[in-house]
DNA sequence: GTCTATATCGCGATAGAC
DNA sequence: GTCTATCGCGATATAGAC
């Protein structure tokens, strides 16, 4: 609405700027030595202020792991959902998009920093008074609509009809994959998060490899 | 094999005792109000003595959630699963152990405080360096053989013979009972944890009301 | 007004005196 | 075994620079 006074030739407000400026500091810090380890004074020295200076910019350290996860959160849920990020977007069919969420649970095996603090903070954030606990509750409504859809479609146009409640069957998807990645993250190599996914998916009677067929854990 | 001097009356020695007192003192002032609200200098208080006092005791914060979630953690475990706290105990049959573990998701339902400690410190806990990492570990490594050989035994019991790997099963069952707890405490009304882990079971041709059967949601 | 720095607080944790 | 300093931390309020 109100237009800019003539004075300001730079394309983004300084202040916007320097927001992003810590952002970048805070991820790059936090991935490399996790939450606890670095201080609000590091990332300020990072980015070329003080820690008064970060603060005034966000609430708390706590917020600003909050829009660090959530910078990554929107680029993955861009990968498997496009309608959350892009409302008009077509989608792929729903066979492909189940494959493209158990490829996401692979390709999280790579990034085990950030699985913890995504852990870790879904577990905080619980808490009613948690700067994060409104992020996370819109997180989990959302993603559990997209599921419920997706398995719905599967449960379409599966051959032998599966028995499947779709709003039943995402709750369990979402709890699995985050109860295994706490599994994981204490034994790395005992446990394959993928795999066991794919056999839940293939126990409600959807097949992760393609479409849909009748339930029971191989061919 | 240090004969004890002279001079020792008691029946506990002093600092078994305050460290007991310590230990109840934090388990009531983290179960009012939990444990980011709840100080060292509180709990030294309530039990009698300096921050520093407490810390003599316990390395330090963590460590003493740690032990006050460990001595719960002993009952709930001797409930269901007694072979572990009494290796010489003859353990009720599969069936009814199931019912128990069913029954103990339905219980937490009512300290819904514990059970977001217990949440909290299981995602900080996968942090190898933190204090927790190794009890964890070791918890989860226990409920697993536990549940695998419960899983096993009901399989080996089903009229119907069940296609279910123990192992697998196991793994499953207890990351879904975990990630349905963030998801119950994010949203309390909204989800009902022993629906949806009896679900699971029935879809693993369980049967959580008592034997075992062909599998699928409902009768 | 917008942004940053200084001052102060209670916190968890450590070291050393008693 | 307990206490008295003391440290750096996260967080807040407030004053100063642009």
């Amino acid at each position: 609405m109100s237009a800019r006074p003539e004075g300001t030739p730079r394309r983004l407000p300084k202040g916007e700027r320097t927001r992003t400026r810590i952002l970048d500091s805070a991820t790059e810090l936090f991935s490399r030595s996790g939450f606890n380890a670095v201080s609000l004074r590091d990332i300020a020295a990072h980015a070329g202020l003080t820690h008064a200076g970060v603060l005034h910019h966000f609430p708390g350290k706590e917020s600003l792991l909050i829009e660090v996860l959530d910078r990554r959160d929107r680029a993955d849920a861009h990968a498997v959902f496009p309608g959350i990020t892009h409302p008009g977007t077509p989608e792929p069919g729903p066979g492909v998009r189940l494959r493209m969420l158990v490829e996401l649970v692979a390709r999280n095996s790579g990034t085990p920093g950030l699985v913890a603090l995504y852990t870790k903070l879904s577990a905080e954030a619980t808490d009613p008074g948690h700067p994060a606990h409104h992020y996370f509750r819109e997180r989990y409504r959302i993603l559990r609509e997209e599921v419920a859809v997706l398995v719905e479609a599967l449960r379409a146009e599966a051959d032998p009809p599966v028995d499947v409640d779709p709003a039943v069957a995402a709750r369990q998807l979402l709890a699995l994959m985050d109860g295994l990645q706490t599994q994981w993250l204490l034994e790395p190599e005992a446990v394959d998060m993928e795999v066991l996914v794919c056999d839940f998916l293939l126990r409600l009677g959807l097949d992760p490899e393609g479409g849909a067929r009748g339930g029971g854990l191989s061919a």
